[in-house]
DNA sequence: CTGAAAGCGCTTACAG
DNA sequence: CTGAAAGCGCTTACAG
């Protein structure tokens, strides 16, 4: 690269010092300035093409103007939709963020942190995988500006913008039994994440609530590692026997989008063999044939929430701030009024 | 954020020059310096939990270890793949990446390349919009080492690493042909970028390459603005008439995206109403209900290939290279053989 | 209205 | 084997 032009070149050329040309360049004491100079200031910079060296700037006024963003997998829609809204909404502020993916594992995540701390970012926005509650806990330990998003522990006071995952599923089970359901399967990944124990909460909480008994082998907890096959067996398992589930519902994009390409090549009616529920939003759903009831998170609201309400924890540091948000359920096809099981051959 | 311990701080403690902290934080002159005084500055690193200024480092060293990504939207599977693979290449190498989506807009593409060089990186991989040659060609004239990806100018003599559209459509069509369609469409954008002109270009020189004869109402040039409306349009003009197209090609996710959602609302069958060729390979079209064929970009070799000239081009600086990859024709059912209209009623 | 000087937290050529 | 010192490119309190 050709050697970049400094505030001290301008200021050689133009003949003043560089206190003058950085005061000219940041719009500082403008009245104390004469215009001439100012204005040949500013012209010089513009030929001479000059552009900021952000480090420097950053290495003395100790601030980078830069967020650490660091999701489970930028390559999932959900991680990436959040990520775009958080580049926007940053952008408007006048930030740059830096991202990594952690992959659901905390080593990954460690190192993420770890590097992006190296790099002196203002503060960081996390979905923080199973296992890292100790390195958001030293994090918070060490006063550094954070906010968690999608996942939090609720043992930990730290900001947070997450949904009600509860409350999403316990709505989708509770509509699901007021259109005829009665079995109801739930297919999720095994995780310790609190986001994931409320869906399931949700779920057995709606059951109860509406005095169906819950048949253990309803809920199929997946490993996340062997997904696909995992999900097979399960959808299997739950479409078998005398009673088989009437109504599925998948607890992530992940694993409906799995559950549903599986369904497809069972050529199953959907649903008219099986009603399902999905939860979160994809451009994928639109494909399938029944046009699928799912549970919509408000990422829009999450990542800007998130992102405004880290740039003021970075401004005045010692604010916590969680906000909860509902999920919408959007009602389709998939989850039609239940037609009697003797009925619905026409 | 507590004051950040710092070289010197180390040194105080240890009671030995900041030199000395930083030859052995960074593993230099091992041989030189005595194991128990570096033992204990490690003991003391660690014990104050410290972590390099890497702001600092690079202001002196003119190396950030960072690299700016300028994706069309990073919400877009295609991009957000592909950030995928370069994070990982990147990270493989210790550098870190800041990101930004130009939303195929020149204007917002020349303020990422802006800001990400206020920021220092070390190097730029973009994926350039409509426009934005006369910007690369600035990167280019100022010795900016970077790398375009997915597209390029042809007329510039920059590194890049694409596709051979223009083949990867040609082979497509030519399976129509193959298999029995006579009459196809092709629904792309409208766009002057090289990259989409060349699948277009496939698409001519195929039929024409087979000898039959283009009609001009084949081809629709959608504008991005507008998309889902005038695909909606597109697909019933090709459809409409005496002799609708027996097979339609969707040239980048998007439009395959919409087009799909629009024939499945429609309730056509594919392949037995319309065949389908997709470019780009999504998780969408997994739940179509009957497989796609489809154009697979080889993204992971797109991303390391620009990821690993760009890290050369850092290192050396005048060398230029240019990759063209080969897409792979996935076949499925939806161009399965063509059976004649008036049979398959059945 | 303007500038000399210190300092942000590192690295590194040089001297001893 | 170790350290004083200069310097990366900025900002800014202070002096005039």
């Amino acid at each position: 690269m050709n050697k970049k032009v400094s505030l001290k070149d301008i200021a050689q050329r133009v003949g003043v010092s560089t206190t003058l040309v950085s005061y000219v360049l940041n719009n500082q004491k403008e009245n104390r300035i004469r215009k001439d100079v100012a204005q040949k200031i500013r012209d010089v910079a513009q030929e001479l093409n000059y552009r900021t060296n952000q480090i420097a700037k950053s290495l003395k006024t100790k601030k980078t103007f830069t967020l650490g963003l660091i999701v489970a997998d930028i390559a999932n829609p959900f991680s990436s939709s959040l990520a775009r809204i958080i580049e926007d909404e940053a952008d408007r502020h006048n930030y740059t963020v830096i991202f990594g993916s952690s992959d659901e594992n905390p080593q990954k995540s460690r190192k993420l942190i770890d590097t992006l701390l190296k790099r002196q970012v203002d503060g960081l926005i996390i979905a923080p995988p199973d296992g890292a509650a100790s390195q958001i806990a030293d994090l918070q330990r060490h006063h550094v500006p954070f906010v968690l998003i999608d996942r939090y522990f609720p043992d930990l006071k730290t900001s947070y913008v997450a949904l009600d995952n509860c409350a999403a599923v316990y709505a989708a089970v509770d509509h699901l039994i007021d259109r005829g359901y009665r079995r109801i399967g739930l297919v999720t990944l095994q995780s310790s994440l609190y986001h994931m124990n409320e869906r399931k909460r949700g779920y057995l909480a709606a059951l109860k609530d509406r005095n169906l008994t819950f048949h253990k082998h309803w809920l199929k907890e997946i490993s996340p590692d062997i997904l696909k096959p995992e999900i097979e067996r399960a959808t299997d398992d739950l479409l078998a026997g005398p009673q088989p589930v009437e109504a599925l519902l998948f607890t992530n994009n992940t694993v409906a989008l799995h559950g549903l390409k599986y369904l497809q090549s069972l050529r199953l009616r959907i649903p008219d063999d099986l009603a399902i529920v999905c939860f979160d939003e994809t451009d994928a759903l639109d494909l399938f044939y029944t046009p699928i009831t799912h549970i919509r998170q408000p990422l829009r609201e999450i990542g800007q929430q998130a992102t405004r309400i880290l740039l003021e924890t970075i401004d005045k540091t010692n604010k916590i701030t969680q906000v909860n948000l509902q999920a919408e359920l959007v009602v389709r096809e998939s989850t039609s009024q239940m037609v009697s099981k003797l009925v619905h051959g026409r």
